[in-house]
DNA sequence: CGGTAACTGCGATCATCGTTCGCTGTACTG
DNA sequence: CAGTACAGCGAACGATGATCGCAGTTACCG
């Protein structure tokens, strides 16, 4: 009759080991560090079922029983990865202070670790994504907001994160070719400018990248980090 | 002896028409809406080189001749779609207004074209990007914003879109699955609550998504919206 | 203790996809 | 009119995600 799947949805609500049946020869942490290693090497197009089931030593179809289909092989990956935040440096002070605390966290996590921004948020979060949350709720204490705001700021604020470190990998997987990719950029944008539409995208090109001297990456971030926080906590303005 | 790419880059860089050979049969915006067709219907992963060239009335081998991977066939479909927003309900007002209409028209074009979210930015923007960027630079005026703070100001800005768009396409994604996928999320995290861990989740899961009837999804993502930009655009504090 | 059910490992294999090769035909140049 | 650069495209290649079915292994039940 009704069937009623058992498990299932999640690899999270899965258990790792069946109650029956012979030992398993390697866990989902092995597997998934062999992909992590592999990824943060040759980037997310070379984890491939064939590869990490190498890297493990095994068959593709093996891997088949630990992990549902390649997707699941990124989450796995994705909430190893996050298992390195550390939350130490975010214990205390004002919550814009820790909430940045965890941002740097999440930055260098990033910058460790780029593939992590082409792999997708899972619609059902691992333990180290739950982790975060709960520390990211910890820093917002002490402000006013309500419950439910709590839960959004929280995923605005992680969203900020992953879009600063994002537009500071793309410049770093530019790499070498970065003087030939800005050039292009600039020729383009040039091109397009001198077209007399655009005025204001003209207007914010001409000025120069501030005159006092060359800003630090981390100075981009905080400050940008900062002010989207600032947005963040305000109370709603109804 | 040295080549030196003639063209080559990025397809904006590229004519469409060579100066020299027969007309082409068909044309950039022609396979860019077939493949916008495609992905409305059946998502990003059906549009293939196959299905598109079906869809154009050709083989796979000749789309190769207007794109040189199936990336810039994105790239083509994505500034293609952002053609369509319309920018005349933020011409005038205060710039948070302004950006804010913007913001609207954004949210409906990735609820349009959810597929859009699939897409990660590729390194050069096309012509309808670049509009877009026009137009939230011109809401930006009268802020007291620096010009190189006003170009990371709009990154930040349609980023922010973006994210809160993307939560909210997630849950139309689970469609009717929606009651199945929302009760498993919730039975999961009362697992992790109960476990006693993660106390400040458990506060924030525990109070009442607001007892003041049922907020519309525009309520929702105008707050958030209105709450990140008045981040964005309060003078950095040093 | 023996039988059965549930599970693991995995070689072989399939379907599909992105992409390339090489040929034929066509339009523009000089 | 000859040459060249390009368009269209059938056929094919290499790689990948995933499945099937069988053999070996463990735990539970009577």
């Amino acid at each position: 009759m009704t069937k009623g799947k058992p498990h299932g949805g999640s690899i999270w609500t899965r258990p790792e080991r069946a109650p029956r049946g012979p030992v398993p020869e390697h866990s989902r942490a092995k597997i998934a560090a062999a992909g992590i290693l592999i990824a943060d090497a040759d980037g997310l197009d070379a984890v491939t079922m064939r590869s990490v089931a190498a890297a493990v030593g095994t068959g593709p179809a093996s891997l088949y029983r630990y992990v549902v289909n390649r997707g699941e092989l990124l989450e796995l990956m994705a909430d190893q990865a996050r298992g390195e935040l550390d939350y130490t440096t975010a214990a205390d002070g004002s919550p814009t202070a820790r909430l940045l605390a965890i941002a740097r966290e999440g930055r260098a996590l990033y910058l460790r670790h780029p593939w992590l921004l082409d792999i997708q948020a899972a619609p059902i979060p691992g333990p180290n994504a739950v982790a975060f949350i709960e520390h990211a709720l910890a820093a917002l204490d002490g402000t006013d907001l309500p419950g439910p705001a709590r839960l959004e700021a929280v995923a605005l604020f992680s969203g900020a994160v992953r879009l600063i470190a994002q537009t500071e990998v793309e410049q770093l997987r530019a790499g070498q070719d970065a003087i030939r990719w800005q050039g292009e950029l600039a020729a383009y944008l040039t091109g397009i400018v001198s077209a007399g539409q655009h005025p204001h995208l003209a207007a914010a090109l001409a000025e120069a990248p501030t005159s006092d001297g060359p800003t630090s990456q981390e100075d981009v971030f905080d400050s940008a980090m900062t002010r989207i926080l600032a947005g963040l906590l305000s109370p709603s303005t109804p």
